[in-house]
RNA sequence: GCGCCUGUAGCUCAGCUGGAUAGAGCAACUGCCUUCUAAGCAGUGGGUCAGGAGUUCGAAUCUCUUCAGGCGCGCCA
């Protein structure tokens, strides 16, 4: 790539500097940004080079960058080079490497604006992992199209990727979806329903279905009343105990029929959704404390044996504080039982031992004061813990008719990933979840996912797609031959800023995935779009000569698989008719 | 109280590895369809980038601080 070379050109320059240390050489490298210029106005590429390097060897910016044009210009591919403001330098390609993007583009398809920074990286990524005790609801599709659009992204930058699941099998709350769907056998009625069981329909269906294919049947005598509490918990507590030991079978039966149940519905939604995990990861395989040889009991022992852990008050701790977490952590509890921390450890321990580079975890934002702890646990195992990177989501509020949308799990009554799906498509929720960075708020506007004006954005970028298709059918039927010549001599010059915005892409991607941040594509997106209809209204491109006509096409395809690729990272098929 | 995030045009948001005049869309007003998809384009107006201080040749961007809002702080999972 021209950028590449342009680098190397100026990092040499800077090289060959009088009074230049390592230090400043690296601190200057650092700072550069040598990059395709946002406006044609400013050249086709521009650099600060000499601001920063002037700024830090104290020297006069403007002489350096007299310097640097004296060096640049030589180059076959520079056609001019301007020195602005104080100090800047703005490129002018020639024709020919101004067009060579589009041969560029064309020529590699759908692996154009892939690099391979990432060199072959393993990398994990963790996410979605909602508790199998329910649907998919519209916070946990957040994070579902974003830890698959960070893949995407890391995988465009040559990383390998590997999505995982990790299933919460393990603990009460499976013992709470248990309960409550034998609950829905014996037939307790809503007014009499414990307040912490899940009342979703969804749980009336798993009852149901159960009674129609197991031969087990809720045949005891139960009667709430005898496990009322003040307490809501300690409710539910009670009951569980009690069918747990007095009706052993059923309950086994009824909790791995409830536990497939969901996650298959989990399974489906996500598959709608497009989003495919290469691995599911069930707690329940970490073992128990009981024995020696789980997951769980390694990874204590080995806290133990690098002298990380404590007994304080019946409990086992580990002394996270020393790695600026808040307060120590209970890894077993005075009953014997492990703690969920226990678990995470045990599972992070598991992961890094897999022998990854780097493992990823999308969480909910609401799980930030929980990276600490794991961090320390990480490295008082002596791993590295910057080989953990944690992504948080923030929650997703939807919108309708300018309202919240109100979504209350207590009473089981949610909008649902598959509602959302239903109700706006797969391609446009990706979007739009997509469209704020993770970490911050979104508000989801339903209406305007539906709505078909301009500030829809997800429908202009589709609708620019479309056209270039239909204009290129066109094309195609009115059998003209490929010339490139009118634009690349310069002759037509009226798709040089498409062409431009074309060269940008490689750079777009690479920033998005450095950053973990997909809805940079998204904006970057926007512009393209608008930079082609703005284009399309001036020019009626059919009834131009066959030289140009072919000319412009191919710039146009060139565009069209930059469309492709993009929405392509964000998980989104484009459209070809609208 | 401690930690994290946020505050940019009337509204919804970009821009934040410091850079050249702070950008879009919506809303308001004005134009553009006998020709390739008007789900489009062109234009006008609209800003003390929450307030203050600092670092810098240069700050919406970095540091400190004040104010306002959101979230999180269990031997729960």
């Amino acid at each position: 790539m021209i950028l590449y070379k342009i680098n190397k050109i100026i990092f040499e320059f800077i090289e060959s500097l009088d009074d230049l240390t390592n230090e400043d050489l690296i601190s200057i490298k650092s700072k550069i940004n040598t990059l395709i210029s946002e406006n044609l106005e400013r050249g086709h590429i521009t650099s600060n080079a000499c601001l920063v390097a002037g700024n830090i060897l104290k020297t006069n910016p403007k002489a350096l960058s007299e310097k640097l044009k004296e060096i640049l210009i030589e180059d076959a591919a520079i056609e001019n080079v301007e020195i602005a403001g104080p100090g800047f330098i703005n490129l002018y390609l020639t024709r020919e490497a101004f067009y060579s993007v589009v041969d560029d583009a064309l020529l590699k398809e759908e692996t154009f604006g892939n690099s391979n920074s990432g060199k072959d990286k393993k990398i994990q990524i963790e996410f979605v992992s909602a508790n199998p005790t329910g649907p998919l609801h519209v916070g946990h599709g957040r994070g579902a199209a974003y830890g698959d659009a960070c893949a995407r992204l890391l995988s465009a930058t040559g990383c390998k990727v590997e999505k995982e699941y990790y299933v919460n099998d393990a603990g009460r709350q499976m013992d709470i979806l248990t309960t409550s769907v034998i609950l829905r056998q014996i037939n307790i009625s809503d007014d009499d329903f414990p307040a912490s069981a899940y009342k979703g329909d969804y749980i009336k269906n798993i009852s149901n279905n159960f009674k129609s294919q197991s031969s087990k049947d809720a045949t005891f005598s139960f009667d709430i009343s005898k496990f009322s509490d003040a307490d809501p918990e300690k409710q539910i507590d009670k009951i569980i105990d009690f069918l747990k030991t007095d009706n052993e079978d059923l309950w086994f039966a009824i909790k791995k029929y409830a536990l497939d149940n969901v996650l298959m519905s989990i399974k489906n939604d996500l598959e709608e959704f497009n989003v495919k995990h290469d691995e599911w990861f069930f707690e329940s395989t970490l073992g128990s404390t009981l024995n020696q040889d789980s997951d769980i009991s390694k990874s204590i022992n080995l806290l133990t044996e690098k002298g990380k852990t404590f007994e304080k008050d019946g409990a086992i701790w580990l002394q996270t504080t020393a790695f600026e977490d808040d307060k120590d952590r209970v890894l077993i509890r005075d009953d014997g039982r492990a703690t969920y921390f226990a678990s995470d450890v045990a599972y992070h321990k598991n992961k890094l031992d897999r022998g990854f580079d780097k493992i990823i975890n999308i969480w909910g934002a609401d799980h930030h004061g929980y990276i600490k702890r794991i961090e320390a646990s990480l490295a008082s195992m002596n791993f590295d813990k910057n080989k953990l990177q944690v992504c948080l989501v923030q929650f997703a509020n939807l919108f309708q008719g300018g309202s919240k949308v109100k979504m209350s799990t207590r009473s089981g009554e949610f909008f649902t990933l598959a509602d959302l799906i239903e109700n706006i498509g797969v391609d446009a929720s990706r979007f739009y979840y997509l469209s704020k960075q993770a970490d911050q708020h979104l508000d989801f506007d339903l209406d305007l996912a539906k709505s078909d004006k301009k500030e829809n954005i997800y429908y202009y970028i589709q609708y620019a797609h479309a056209r270039i298709e239909s204009l290129n059918e066109k094309f195609i039927n009115m059998s003209i031959g490929s010339s490139k010549n009118t634009i690349k001599n310069g002759e037509y010059k009226n798709c040089d800023k498409i062409i431009h915005e074309l060269m940008r892409y490689p750079e777009i991607v690479q920033r998005a995935a450095d950053n973990m941040h997909p809805h940079i594509i998204i904006y970057y997106l926007r512009d393209l779009a608008h930079t082609f209809h703005s284009f399309y209204n001036d020019n009626h491109v059919l009834s131009e000569s066959e030289d140009n006509l072919s000319s412009i096409m191919s710039a146009l395809n060139a565009l069209k698989i930059v469309f492709g690729n993009a929405l392509n990272l964000l998980g989104i098929s484009p459209l070809n008719k609208m």
